[in-house]
DNA sequence: GTTAAATCCTATTGATTTGGTAGACATTAA
DNA sequence: TTAATGTCTACCAAATCAATAGGATTTAAC
């Protein structure tokens, strides 16, 4: 499951698209649009800024704003941000590997091959998974 | 990512399709064999049983083998007992559905329909990892 | 240059989950 | 009767998650 965190992010990301190129919007609008915490937005604009996703403004008349454009930000990225390994077992993870205490040997482990599919298609899915397609996908919806 | 009462539980099943049709085996062979401690295995197989996945004899030689043939167990079976839902968000799990909170209306979000295709994927591969098919393939990549 | 509005940063907290342990009890084979 | 085994309840420590507190810093506007 994914974090709050990771749902947070998700959900100000898909915002600050929608504002794509409009200037810096601040976190209290984020905050209040998408019922998040304040304060624990704070830290999670902060974490995506530091990762080159978000740019902002201080001060006066500033706040946060798409680093790129909408159809370069995908889900993978921020859910590898946010909550670490998309993979369901360490020992298959791309970008967070660690050995599996449980095998005795990754070389012959018969459980390794369906979570690498697994692996596989979730992030085939995920990293399609852009801001502007689900932006496009909402006003398809009708969401107003 | 599964957590280790998971895993356990996969190695064990594994450790008994290996088994399956010899008699019951009892905790401290499974423990010992797969380095897993006694006291937390026992309550994996108890909650292993009370699902109908292992049957146990109690007493002088008593143990725990397979309910099912090894082609019958697959692991999103396991995976659902052990850790709960298989899903990434709980609004789209089927097992463990769940409003979320984050979303105003699960009708017009666009996030859901990426999670929908990520679970579906994932049920598909998961469903048809049947113990017999993971000792297959151990064989065939050599294990002793 | 003062002030108000904003982000930036560090630390802390409470609740929940995870991983594991202790010990008594019940059942069965020999 | 006894030793071997599963069953059950309770407990505990550490980690993680979600959130909060309280300043420090930066900037625009006056």
């Amino acid at each position: 499951m994914l974090s709050k965190k990771c749902k947070y992010a998700i959900h100000a990301l898909v915002y600050l698209a929608e504002r794509y190129q409009e200037g810096p919007v601040h976190i209290q609008e984020i905050a209040e649009k998408k019922s998040i915490p304040k304060k624990f937005l704070e830290a999670i604009l902060l974490e995506l800024r530091n990762a080159k996703m978000l740019h902002s403004k201080k001060g006066k008349g500033g706040g946060y704003y798409l680093y790129q454009k909408p159809s370069d930000v995908n889900l993978m990225d921020v859910i590898r941000l946010m909550d670490g390994a998309i993979a369901m077992l360490p020992c298959v993870s791309l970008n967070y590997y660690e050995k599996c205490e449980e095998c005795r040997n990754e070389k012959t482990c018969g459980i390794r091959d369906s979570f690498i599919k697994v692996r596989d298609q979730t992030l085939e899915i995920l990293g399609g998974a852009t801001l502007d397609k689900i932006m496009k996908r909402e006003k398809a919806l009708g969401a107003k």
